[in-house]
DNA sequence: TTAACTGCAAACCCTTTGCACGGTG
DNA sequence: CACCGTGCAAAGGGTTTGCAGTTAA
């Protein structure tokens, strides 16, 4: 965490918003989409520099996913399963514990996290911003 | 899978070498360090190129992994779990089932296939390409 | 002979950085 | 009025493509 102080621009209140409608991880140039509808000329240079300001404040975490760019989200779970969409990449989270999980693992391997994720997709067309 | 007919070049003769000598997945910088000591020149446009041509021939799939660039291997297990070494990168496979493993979903959302990612690390310091 | 294949370099795409300007506190 | 934050453009790093020369069949 910085020791910084962090001014309130309207870009960064912009990629707060942009989180707090979205309810889900989203990518740069998601964040680049939603937040410039509100802050005209924001620059993607500017999305990346406060994703990561945001992630040293703890007010971000990452979310990484096999085979594509990461995508952020305010934080959850450590051992979160993720679901993605394979109609359309986008990104939605279980935050429900998976009980008697516990694998064999090979002898010597320290297990710190897991990651389950799953791919399928939806047989309907969801509103994907409103699940979570 | 592609129809037409290939030829057999010294370049991929030495990247299938790289993947039995390896034992694990392997990214295209990777294959290039390994095939290029057998084929001196070797660019990495041909790695790139016979990679994509091998998957197209069911030789080879692709191992998504969150956060990292893509790795190639043999095809191996749908459900495949692998395992990230954090000291370096380097990925390992389980091929052994996970019984008993059966996660409750969202309403609508239909299961392909899932994967399970572990990581952590090895207490010692092991030969890794040896391991499997 | 001919068309797949190769190496090189340029082109791309995504992310990061340099710089001068603008805005917060 | 410091100095943090921003937009723009250039620089990086990884992957793809264009092209002319090479080689398997």
């Amino acid at each position: 965490m910085s020791n910084k102080t962090l001014r309130a621009t309207k870009q960064r209140h912009a990629i707060r918003k942009a989180f707090d409608a979205a309810k889900r991880p989203l990518g740069p140039k998601e964040i680049l989409q939603i937040a410039g509808r509100s802050v005209p000329n924001l620059g993607i240079a500017t999305v990346y520099r406060n994703i990561k300001v945001m992630i040293d404040e703890g007010e971000l975490e990452t979310v990484e996913l096999p085979g594509q760019a990461a995508r952020y989200q305010p934080p959850a779970d450590e051992n979160q399963q993720l679901l993605i969409c394979e109609k359309d990449d986008s990104v939605f989270t279980i935050n429900k514990e998976i009980d008697g999980f516990n694998p064999e693992l090979p002898d010597g391997f320290v297990l710190k996290r897991y990651q389950i994720i799953y791919y399928g997709d939806y047989q309907d067309s969801p509103d994907k911003p409103s699940r979570r």
